[in-house]
RNA sequence: CGGGGCGUAGCGCAGCGGCAGCGCGCCUGGUUUGGGACCAGGAGGUCGGCGGUUCAAAUCCGCCCGCCCCGACCA
């Protein structure tokens, strides 16, 4: 490609609205642009990257057995009624209605119409396993898209859909696409890790996410220094500090002036704060809940609400605490009737706690579960941390920030039953189709791969994924002399199969150099005056390293060579 | 949805009652030529929209729309 013909500018000064650097260079690199909230158009330079990841997912979901598919964005919303997904998925479903006032919506994904495209086609067990993906843009009303191509609205993902007969079937299905994904992220060329994830409220037990890990990413991970284990920290579970049993003591009250925080409270009574029952409250499904844990622990929202099976999982109100009678501050699980006490299981260990008295400004000492009080359920739904033991090993966590490209599922029967996809066994018995769902965001894997791998001039691509692998700079492109030899390169490197980016405008070394840099091509090639006297050309990888010369007729092996690399 | 910020030329911004400006980019001519060159000339605007105040509104007031950031939210 001839930049003097490409369609998309690059800009000189930093786009004012971007803040996160993918968005930022996206912007000025002319890739993308906004067209709405979270809506991008994708200029060509962009689409040859998204071009090439689809092909590299394309290539492993073959090879691991699935079929490609097309389905439509555009779905009556009677069907989402059905799995009562339009109220689990509430705003974020875009509706909308046709001529005939007939009420629609964009798909925000596509489980319930490829069950419906199973019931259709697999009627046997002789039919199964069965797979099938897409890679289709999807809709989904974000309250709040941010940082480019990060979490936008209309994306394009790739989804693929499991149908096994049995949960044996399922895992080997499962294992097989999970290592498709980690083929893909490796053929990519970008670092990821394959973490436990969260299954949701309707995914089964299940349930990995592919992470790039980088300091602007949204999700937090937890991994075992020994390298055995890695979650999300909304499912990561931990060893916490031993803390020895303790024989019960007489409960104490002890009056505790202002005291309301945690810290105050240990710092008060001189105690550590795992020595302390912290309580929040919440409120699940309409229902007022008390939970406690250990003072130094926090609670994991994601794990309590799948405790709860609840809806709709926040934090109390103080005007829903102070109506349910409750104490903010000198909360107790002791003495407290007609809410539901949730406990994590670290108040098993150790014992003795310091508690709320439900009195404002008062605690209670020597506070044990099971004598003083009895919890409703006891569950680990505390927040591991950094710090805290592996949950498999005798390792210690520590924890890195990370951008979501990648998850997969094990959804069970629920759409087959919902929807009535079934199959006959070897029996001739009716059974549910069970499912997997497998799911990539592609947009969001080009962001988190520029946000992974920059500097402060621009993007350093992988060349699996690069929009061009070399970036012929011709300097002083109206010389007679470079203008020849540029072209005769830019011809014999592209007759070799080479996708080549040809900076042939009439811009000074400084502008081609710096635009150069800002695309981060993985090999920069230049052509000059000074080149031409020496019978050179200059060769320079992007992602570090002196720019070396090579003999003008060993240019193409060379860079061939250093792509091999 | 709560908090904060911003809408003026393609991009970045100034102007804040009295002729719509600057830098970059763009066009023409010339001089330059290895890290965002220089000179000269030029094109480009419903100042986000609607309404109000005023002799006069980009500027003051009201309503609306859009966009960004933090939080809530997030298969």
């Amino acid at each position: 490609m001839r930049m003097t013909r490409m369609f998309g500018k690059t800009l000189r000064q930093d786009p004012a609205e971007a803040e996160t650097a993918s968005h930022r260079l996206f912007l000025k690199a002319g890739f993308i642009h906004q067209i709405a909230s979270g809506v991008y158009a994708y200029l060509p330079i962009a689409l040859r990257t998204i071009h090439k990841i689809e092909q590299i997912i394309r290539e492993e979901m073959e090879a691991a057995g699935a079929q490609e598919l097309k389905m439509p964005s555009l779905q009556p919303l009677e069907l989402w009624d059905q799995t009562n997904r339009a109220t689990a998925f509430g705003p974020n479903l875009m509706r909308l209605k046709d001529r005939r006032d007939r009420e629609m919506v964009i798909a925000p994904t596509h489980e319930e119409v490829v069950t419906l495209l199973a019931r259709l086609s697999v009627q046997s067990y002789r039919d199964l396993p069965m797979n099938v993906f897409q890679i289709q843009t999807k809709f989904r009303d974000e309250p709040r898209p941010r940082a480019g191509l990060i979490r936008v609205r209309e994306f394009d993902m790739k989804d693929a859909y499991s149908f096994d007969a049995d949960e044996e079937a399922l895992d080997l299905t499962y294992r097989r696409m999970l290592t498709a994904y980690q083929n893909i992220y490796r053929r990519c060329g970008l670092p990821f890790m394959t973490v436990e994830a969260d299954s949701g409220a309707i995914g089964g037990k299940d349930s990995h996410e592919f992470i790039l890990p980088t300091e602007s990413g949204e999700d937090l991970i937890l991994f075992c220094t020994n390298g055995d284990y890695a979650a999300n920290v909304e499912r990561a579970a931990s060893r916490r500090g031993e803390v020895p049993k303790e024989e019960p003591l007489a409960l104490e009250e002890v009056h505790t002036l202002g005291v309301r925080t945690i810290q105050e409270l240990a710092d008060f009574l001189s105690v550590p704060a795992q020595k302390t029952l912290k309580a929040v409250f919440y409120v699940s499904g309409g229902e007022m809940v008390f939970v406690t844990l250990r003072g130094d622990l926090e609670v994991n929202e994601v794990k309590l609400n799948n405790l709860l099976h609840g809806e709709n999982l926040h934090i109390a109100t103080d005007e829903e605490v102070k109506r349910a009678g409750l104490v903010a501050g000198s909360a107790s699980p002791v003495g407290l009737k007609g809410v539901k006490i949730v406990a994590d299981t670290s108040i098993n260990e150790g014992g003795n706690f310091v508690a709320g008295a439900n009195r404002e400004d008062y605690h209670l000492r020597n506070a044990n579960p099971g004598r003083d009080f009895e919890p409703d359920l006891v569950a680990d739904i505390a927040q591991a941390a950094a710090g805290q033991g592996c949950p498999t090993c005798d390792g210690i966590l520590d924890s890195t920030k990370g951008i979501e490209v990648g998850h997969i599922f094990k959804l069970g029967t629920f759409f087959s039953e919902t929807l009535g996809a079934h199959f006959l066994d070897q029996e001739g018995q009716q059974k549910p189709l069970i499912m997997g769902c497998y799911g990539i965001g592609v947009g969001r894997l080009m962001a988190a791969a520029i946000e992974q791998s920059h500097d402060d001039a621009g993007m350093i691509w992988a060349a699996p994924i690069a929009p061009y692998q070399v970036h012929l700079v011709a300097l002083n492109a109206d010389n007679p002399e470079v203008a020849l030899q540029a072209e005769a390169l830019y011809k014999d490197m592209r007759d070799a199969g080479l996708e080549v980016l040809f900076d042939d405008r009439p811009e000074t070394a400084g502008v081609k150099f710096n635009d150069a840099d800002l695309l981060g091509l993985p090999i920069r090639v230049v052509i000059s005056p000074r080149t031409i006297k020496a019978s050179e050309v200059e060769l320079k990888l992007r992602s570090g390293g002196e720019a070396i010369k090579v003999p003008q007729g060993e240019a193409l092996e060379q860079v061939k060579a250093l792509l091999a690399d």
